[in-house]
DNA sequence: CACCCGTGATATCGGCCGCATATCACGAAA
DNA sequence: TTTCGTGATATGCGGCCGATATCACGGGTG
C-alpha cells in the first residue's frame, strides 16, 4: 500500500475531475490515472464511475475515500509532530527529583509546563542526588530537580527555596516552642538523611549545626523524608526537614521553626552537552526567580 | 511522506537491529539504512542511536514510531476495509422503503442485518413504489422493501405480510364490532392510498372492495398513512391501513379486523443487474419465510 | 450535419530512484 | 592480534513511474 495511490483517491474524490485533481497533486493527467487504476487493481475495487460526461464515487470509494483520508491525516501528523519534537513542543521529557521534592516543589513547578506544552510528556522518577547526576551526565534524564550545589560542568538554576523546619515527636519538652535555635538541639538524637544521598541537604545541616557547636551524629539515617518522620514519630530522635515536609501530617509530629533561619534550596539541573529544544522549553517554564511558598499553617 | 519509510521506522524500533529488521522488510540492510537515513533527513530528527555494540531509539524515534504504527495500522485497514466490501461485510447498503414498512417490519426485518454485518452501513430512504423501481434500475438503491408486484426484471422475495384492517373515528357505529365485512363499508366515505404511489396496496383493496360490490371511489387521499389516519380522526371518512398502522395510536381512532381477510404483503426487491456481495449478504439476513407480526393487541 | 472541444484512456520512451552486491570502518570479544 | 559482527558507504543495474503524444468518445454548437 502506497500513499501516494490513496491521495490520489482522495484527489480525485475531492475534485471529480481527473484533469484538475491530477493538478492539484502536481502532476499530469495519465499518471494519475494510472495510479487510480492501480489503486483499483490492488485493492480489487472499482473506486469511480467513469461514465458519460463525469466521474462519480462509488460506494466502496466513497468508504475508502473516508479512510484514506484520515491515513493520509495520520501520516501527516507525523510530519507535524516531527516539527513539534524539533522546536520542542512534543515529545517526552524525563525529568528525575530528589524525594523531597515531590511533597510541594514538583506539583507546583510543572503546573505551567503541563498548561504551555501540553503534548510535551513528562516523565518523573524519583531519584537521589548522585544517581540525578550521573543520569544527567549520561542522558538518561533531561532535567534534575535537586538540592544544589551540582557542580561538575551541569547548569543548574534555583527554582525554589525553602527553610529548614525542625521535626520533632509531639511530647517533647520542644514541641510547644514557637521556634527552636539549634543551640538548643545540644544533646538531643537526630535522625538526618544520609550525607552520600543528599550532599546539599546534609552540607546545611552541617553549617547549621557547627555554628551551634553541636556535633553532627545522627542516631539514625534514612533516604526518605517518610521514613526519617515515621523514626521522630516513635521518639527515635528529632529531625530536621525542609518545610514543606510540613505537608505530610504524620500523627504524633510537630514542625518547628528552627533558627538560625536556613534555607534549602531547590535547583533545575540539564547538562549543556545533551541540551535540546524541548528542555529549552520546559526551563522557561519554571520561575525565573526561586519561589518562596506560604507556610502550610 | 512515504508509507515504507514509516514502516522502515517501526521495523528497526522493533527489532533495533538493522540486519533482523531488513530481513523482515523482505530486503537487504544496506537499503534499510538509507531508508531510515531519509526518513532522519526528511522529519530532521535522529531517530536512532548507532553507538557501540548495538542500536536505540532516541526518544523522539519512540515518539514517532509510536504514529508511525498508526498510520501503518490505518494503511492497513484501508486493504482489509477493500477486502470486507468486496465481501459484502462492510461498506454502504441503500435501502429504500415504502412509508407503511416503518412501522413495524424495518425495524424488525433490519436487526438481524445489523447484528451479523455490523460493518455495513445501512443508509434508509423512504420513497414511494414507482420511484423506489427508479432508484433500483439506476442503480440509485441496492435494495427495495415495498408492497409485490415489483415486475419489470426485478428480484422480488416476499419477508413480511399483515392484514389489511379498517380504521374508522371513535364515534363510528362500526368502532365497536368485534370485525366488519367489506359489504358493511357500502355508502361509506373512504380515505386510501393513491394508486399512482402504492400500487400494490390498490389492487389488493380494490379486489377486496370489488368482491363486496363497493365501488373504489374514495372521498380523499393522502400519500402518507399518519395522514390517512388523521383525516379518519377528523370524521372525513374510514380507511384500509395495513395492521402494522395500529402501532400508531392516534387518538380519535378505532381499528377492526376486515373480512374477507386480505394480506398485504412486503417484498425485498433487487436489481439482478446491480448484485453486489453486499446486497446478497444483506439478503441472507432477511427472513426467508415471510414473517407474520403477532398483533399489537 | 459536420466540427470541435473536453473528457479520460492508451502507448511509448526516458530518467531516476531505490534495490542488491560488494566493500569498508569500527568495536568487542577471544 | 585476530576475528567476527555491526552499520555505513560505493556502485551499477533494473524497473517503475512520470511526461509527452495520441486516441476514443460524446456532447454541444455553428
Amino acid at each position: 500500500m502506497e500513499l501516494r495511490l490513496l491521495q490520489a483517491l482522495v484527489a480525485v474524490a475531492d475534485e471529480l475531475h481527473f484533469g484538475r485533481a491530477a493538478r492539484r497533486l502536481g502532476i499530469a493527467q495519465p499518471p494519475l490515472s494510472q495510479r487510480i487504476r492501480r489503486l483499483e487493481n490492488e485493492l480489487d475495487v472499482k473506486l469511480f464511475e467513469r461514465n458519460r460526461q463525469g466521474v462519480s464515487l462509488t460506494t466502496a470509494g466513497a468508504e475508502l475515500a473516508e479512510q484514506a483520508r484520515r491515513v493520509i491525516a495520520g501520516a501527516e501528523h507525523v510530519e507535524k509532530l516531527a516539527h513539534n519534537i524539533r522546536s520542542g513542543g512534543a515529545g517526552t521529557l524525563r525529568v528525575g527529583a530528589v524525594g523531597s521534592a515531590f511533597y510541594q516543589a514538583l506539583p507546583t513547578l510543572l503546573t505551567p509546563a503541563r498548561d504551555r506544552l501540553p503534548e510535551l510528556r513528562l516523565h518523573i522518577r524519583e531519584m537521589e542526588t548522585p544517581q540525578l547526576i550521573t543520569a544527567l551526565l549520561s542522558a538518561e534524564l533531561d532535567v534534575a530537580l535537586l538540592r544544589p550545589p551540582a557542580g561538575r560542568g551541569l547548569r543548574s538554576r534555583t527554582v525554589w527555596r525553602e527553610p529548614l523546619v525542625l521535626a520533632l515527636p509531639e511530647g517533647h519538652p520542644l514541641a510547644g516552642e514557637a521556634e527552636v535555635h539549634a543551640r538548643q538541639l545540644g544533646g538531643e538524637p537526630l535522625v538526618l538523611f544520609p550525607r552520600d544521598s543528599g550532599p546539599g541537604y546534609w552540607d546545611r545541616v552541617e553549617t547549621l549545626l557547627r555554628a551551634a557547636d553541636i556535633a553532627l551524629e545522627p542516631v539514625a539515617e534514612a533516604d526518605h523524608v517518610t521514613t526519617m518522620l515515621g523514626l521522630v514519630a516513635l521518639g527515635v530522635g528529632l529531625s530536621i526537614v525542609p518545610a514543606s515536609a510540613r505537608v505530610l501530617r504524620l500523627t504524633g509530629v510537630r514542625y518547628v521553626p528552627l533558627q538560625p533561619r536556613t534555607e534549602l534550596p531547590l535547583a533545575a539541573v540539564v547538562n549543556p552537552e545533551t541540551l535540546t529544544p524541548a528542555v529549552d522549553r520546559f526551563l522557561t517554564t519554571l520561575p525565573r526567580k526561586p519561589v518562596l511558598p506560604a507556610d502550610p499553617g
